[in-house]
DNA sequence: AACGCGTGCAACCGCAAGCTT
DNA sequence: CAAGCTTGCGGTTGCACGCGT
């Protein structure tokens, strides 16, 4: 419309200087009129660009340069079973956290995952001692560290994999993940995750425990609240089965016949990991190293407890 | 110390929805 | 009602950094 105007846009990152300009025009107008700013030759930038800096960047209370809490990631990864690839969504349920902050943290978690599913089943160490059989047949129990930061020390619990993983009230209710890790159906993986319809809306809560995992900010208050899918609830009821297969990747990473998962209250450490070093990424690992590799949710989808009033 | 690789992040692009005229 | 414009969203890409060899 404009002809060659777009030559004087500029692209690439943002100067100081120019964050400054953009933030001085939100003072005074508010988050908006974004292509104005360079009607008025205040940047060069195009609005887009502009608005982008602004939400990603500039934002008040922005969570910049902090990793994702273990219960952020919980979040994440139920809300995109539940609603898909909605990271603008998802990520309002997520406070101080961008669509693209989501966005940034699904890609590399799959891209994680799918690296260590394509290259775990012939891999030597983790195949030999489990015999012939599909090693996902078999019946280990299941040791995750503890994810705290805190210190090498961890509560560590069994969980005999035939057993329900469903713990007393102040821990956290595991839930067997769905067929997404069964490695037959790794083909499809990225497009298995991408939508899951038959996802309910009902009144729920997402919860860790009794807890309700975070508060939903008000702009969602309209929002049915996150429910728990009959599918989650059909692989809640066969974890009891022997062959149902929640642990199989595991089988073909670098499990032993034994592992064990510790869950409880120091797992679930709260956010002030940010800025203070990356707990999560930190946590401790001990022998069992292969956790830091591993997809943390694999074992723990929450559960999302119903209301009180619901049952 | 150099190199290669993996990862995280910032930013761009195209498309679609919503709004305004 | 339609066209143009703005805003928002999701996918993708490129770069910088850290780590292992």
């Amino acid at each position: 419309m404009e002809g060659n105007r777009e030559e004087g846009i500029r692209k690439g990152p943002w100067k100081a200087e120019e964050d400054e300009v953009l933030i001085n025009h939100v003072r005074k107008y508010g988050p908006r009129d974004w292509s104005s700013i360079r009607s008025k030759g205040l940047l060069r930038r195009t609005g887009k660009s502009c608005r982008l800096r602004w939400v990603n960047k500039l934002r008040p209370n922005l969570k910049n340069g902090c990793k994702f809490s273990l219960e952020e990631e919980r979040v994440v990864i139920e809300l995109q079973a539940q609603f898909g690839n909605k990271w603008a969504r998802i990520a309002t349920y997520l406070p101080g956290r961008t669509d693209n902050d989501v966005k940034n943290f699904w890609s590399s978690r799959q891209k994680r995952l799918a690296r260590i599913l394509q290259t775990s089943p012939n891999s030597s160490k983790s195949q030999k001692s489990k015999g012939d059989g599909p090693s996902y047949h078999e019946v280990p129990t299941f040791e995750a560290r503890n994810f705290s930061s805190s210190s090498g020390e961890s509560s560590s619990k069994v969980l005999p994999r035939s057993s329900s993983c469903i713990q007393n009230s102040d821990m956290i209710k595991m839930v067997p993940l769905p067929d997404l890790v069964n490695p037959s159906k790794l083909v499809n993986f990225d497009q298995d995750l991408g939508h899951q319809p038959e996802f309910n809306t009902t009144e729920k809560n997402l919860c860790i425990g009794s807890q309700p995992l975070i508060p939903f900010p008000p702009a969602l208050k309209s929002q049915p609240d996150l429910t728990f899918s009959s599918e989650s609830e059909d692989h809640l009821a066969r974890f009891g089965d022997p062959y149902f297969d929640v642990f199989g990747t595991l089988d073909a990473l670098k499990l032993g016949n034994e592992a064990e998962l510790s869950f409880g209250p120091p797992f679930l450490e709260p956010t002030e990991s940010c800025r203070t070093g990356g707990a999560i990424e930190k946590f401790d690992t001990t022998p069992d190293v292969f956790f830091d590799d591993f997809p943390v949710d694999m074992f723990d989808q929450i559960e999302l407890l119903p209301k009180s009033s619901q049952q």
